[in-house]
DNA sequence: TAGATTGTTAATCGATTAACAATC
DNA sequence: TAGATTGTTAATCGATTAACAATC
């Protein structure tokens, strides 16, 4: 429905906004203009106003915006309230810690199984949920309608795993894997987490004193 | 020494660059061309040569790049090469996690030691490190010569305690944790690892059908 | 030498900022 | 009503792309 373009750039802002939102909301703000939310976030309030116009007229004139009312178009903006169901593959260090640790709800995605070389169960935030062997992927992802997979694995078998998981029915894939995946033919999209990129970075901007 | 200001959108392509030229060794490859470089990288090679003139001419014409005095390059542009030393302040699943598996001295880093409420020890890729008692913290970063703080904390701890690393002597920190530090009047970079904001990128990019 | 590919300048494109009429 | 602040158009700024002379 939605043809407009919109830039990469803004698309990077609105999950931003929305962590801002709901801070606000917490501290039982309700009302914000784009000037006062331009200052907390160190953007400018024009910008705001044009992310935001992208999608809809949120705000209203001579008031700003409502709190409440901002964060659910975010949420509905960013597809939050559709409830995903992912699967995590690879269930090492940092699969564990994401599965205990991270509110997937809070972004509207239930995680309801993990899969690797050994099975068993992990507590989550939101109760148990089972590891299977990795060879039931496939079968699991078909039954269970899971869109999204978490790829937690080490780097040497991300990309064939991802392949398999694509052509098992996957519609997205969160990348930890220090290497990009290149499923372009495939049409779904990724999202990487690297972390050894970001590092890197914090070291540029270390050496050369950018704040 | 360094004064041409260089922006941001280049200095985030950096470490993707250093990536894959370090993943080019691995291969066995030698000379690259922008042309075949931004093949791979999805860029153009234009901008890779835009980009890597920002720092110096590292290509020979009708040659392209020496793969190896490339990577050198980057790495010295990255401060990868400074074997600066980190702390880890929290060491709850996600903390372990990294300090086990991450490896710290590919980004030229030495994790030295951790932090938490309990002590003890874990190993990692490079042997074992030291978990000491949160309270110590202030004068390990004074005797030690401390650089990075890798704040791997809950949200409501995070910027007090980034504020006390800070004054204890900390020059960079990367942040875990789910909320932005605000420390600009501090004036140290800061690299932040938002999860939630890249999962919810992740479901608008689902939404939408952009790949 | 001829071919290839860089470094760099100029042209284009897109994103951010400024301005202001509309309106709550 | 007067004041505040939006939505939106226009102006500016910066980043990307194209082009090409330099040169290996």
């Amino acid at each position: 429905m939605e043809k407009k373009y919109i830039s990469q750039a803004v698309i990077k802002r609105m999950p931003r906004y929305y962590r801002y939102v709901n801070e606000m909301i917490d501290m039982g703000i309700n009302r914000i203009s784009s000037k006062a939310l331009a200052e907390k976030m160190g953007l400018t309030a024009s910008q705001i106003r044009q992310d935001l116009n992208c999608f809809g007229g949120f705000g209203q004139q001579g008031y700003g915006y409502n709190v409440e009312s901002l964060r659910d178009e975010l949420a509905q903006i960013l597809g939050l309230n559709k409830d995903k169901k992912a699967i995590i593959v690879g269930v090492g260090n940092m699969g564990r810690a994401l599965t205990k640790n991270f509110h997937f709800e809070r972004s509207g995605i239930e995680l309801i199984a993990g899969f690797d070389l050994d099975f068993g169960s992990i507590d989550t935030v939101n109760g148990p949920i089972a590891i299977f062997p990795i060879d039931n992927v496939d079968s699991y992802i078909e039954s269970n309608d899971v869109e999204i997979a978490i790829i937690t694995l080490p780097k040497e078998l991300a990309s064939t795993t991802a392949e398999r998981l694509v052509r098992a029915g996957i519609k997205g894939i969160w990348n930890f894997t220090s290497s990009d995946l290149h499923l372009q033919g495939y049409g779904i999209p990724i999202e990487n987490v690297h972390f050894s990129d970001s590092l890197r970075t914090l070291s540029y901007n270390m050496e050369k004193n950018n704040v």
